[in-house]
DNA sequence: ATCTTTGCAAAACCTTTGCACTGCG
DNA sequence: CGCAGTGCAAAGGTTTTGCAAAGAT
């Protein structure tokens, strides 16, 4: 991550449009809007760049590809919504999460994921 | 799912000696004890087929391929170790999960992932 | 005997990698 | 210019699918 390149500004302008984890191929489609000729395998390698440049952060969706959000972000949750698969951020936290871990055992940290049916696919 | 067979039965019984999530490999591996001709084909589709039953419920740990176990588990969350990697069941549930949603959306279900040490691993 | 289930191999995905070319600094 | 970064295509790994054979009822 040594150079400032297009694609990579299309990548983070992307991030930037959109406050919503996103996954490879959301990223490398709506990067094409700037850069029509950027490829897949450069969005991965930029993606995996960020992440060990801790600027992202992976968003895990159980049996979904991967998204990234900004890493900045303060900490958080997220919602999946089963009706148009996209993932939402949560800004609340349980409180009581320390009393989970089994004695014994060193809480490092957690992580929260929400199901349902967001506001739009409520009806649907 | 009508028929009983043997990879059925024996993938049953990889379920009943092993009270931990399994991934699909090792499943396959563990079920070539009993029928060493097994498939992996068959691994996944009769996973598949134990998921929609309602008889197994996917684990996901975040960057590692899917585990399952069985669903008459009472609802729970997991620890996993960054020790030995291994995935605990958690009998716990924080309290306030419902007041996390973002209004308007409608909540049906979560998962909690703790990460740490177990027991075992505190020390290394 | 019928029709589900299996094993194999090929296909379908997703992600990574090799390599020559591009273009930032 | 030199070398990090890119695009393409091929490789790697995992999961799915087509099909003929096996086997449960």
């Amino acid at each position: 991550m040594e150079r400032t390149t297009r694609q990579r500004t299309a990548i983070r302008a992307v991030f930037d449009a959109h406050a919503r984890p996103l996954s490879p191929t959301e990223l490398h489609e709506l990067a094409k809007a700037d850069v029509p000729t950027i490829g897949i395998a450069t969005v991965y390698r930029t993606i995996k760049a960020m992440v060990d440049d801790g600027e992202l952060q992976p968003v895990d969706v159980p049996g979904e590809p991967p998204r990234y959000e900004r890493a900045e972000l303060a900490h958080h949750h997220h919602f999946h919504c089963r009706g148009c698969d996209k993932v939402f951020d949560v800004h609340a936290c349980p409180r009581d999460i320390e009393k989970l871990a089994p004695s014994g055992f060193r809480l490092e940290g957690h992580a929260v994921m929400l199901f349902g049916r967001c506001d739009g696919c409520r009806a649907a």
